[in-house]
DNA sequence: AATACGATTGTCT
DNA sequence: GACAATCGTATTC
């Protein structure tokens, strides 16, 4: 379906843009279970994000999925957003899965379907593969859209890869 | 109960 | 580059 680009951590109970920072709630207790959950919350009234847990049961951090290259299906993401059944070139391509609201809308992800969902179950919806693309050359700079801690080093990307949201360096 | 704001995106200037 | 859309949470009264 598709490759992941571009990635964000967030670093739990100390890392004041983090969901998490002030402690357990409803909404963020997915980012205090068990690593390898599916952690998606809706923001701006009208985006999903999704995130993956990614510390031990009872601690909280987990990754924010920014950008995704389309591998497959992409004439089906691309019908469901009302854009031409072919989308040649890379820019329109990008249109559909770089940014962590677009990713969610191409591949359907909600909060009522997939918050809490487990990315390791083998019948998972959420199952990453390793397809053996080396993830060389991979930069890293601050995160994007936050106010706190904005200059804190800890988003990722791959080099020159075209489907990456935002500033590539 | 009321209010302020956000890990975004699209549109307009 | 500025700003609107839109609503679930958290905070405060």
């Amino acid at each position: 379906m598709g490759r992941i680009v571009e990635v964000e951590a967030y670093f739990g109970e100390a890392d004041p843009a983090s969901h998490s920072f002030p402690g357990k709630t409803a909404r963020n207790a997915i980012l205090f279970g068990p690593p390898g959950h599916a952690y998606v919350y809706f923001i701006y009234g009208m985006h999903f994000c999704l995130n993956v847990s990614c510390e031990p049961d009872g601690r909280a951090g987990g990754v924010l999925f920014r950008a995704l290259e389309p591998v497959c299906g992409v004439e089906a993401m691309a019908k469901a957003r009302g854009l031409p059944v072919s989308p040649t070139g890379a820019r329109a391509l990008a249109n559909l899965t770089s940014g962590p609201g677009r990713l969610c809308q191409a591949f359907g992800v909600t909060r009522v379907r997939d918050n809490g969902a487990d990315f390791t179950a083998s019948e998972s919806e959420l199952q990453i593969q390793d397809d053996g693309f080396p993830a060389r050359d991979v930069l890293v700079t601050p995160r994007i859209g936050i106010s706190k801690d904005a200059d804190r080093p800890a988003r990722f990307l791959l080099a020159g890869n075209p489907f990456v949201s935002g500033p590539r360096l």
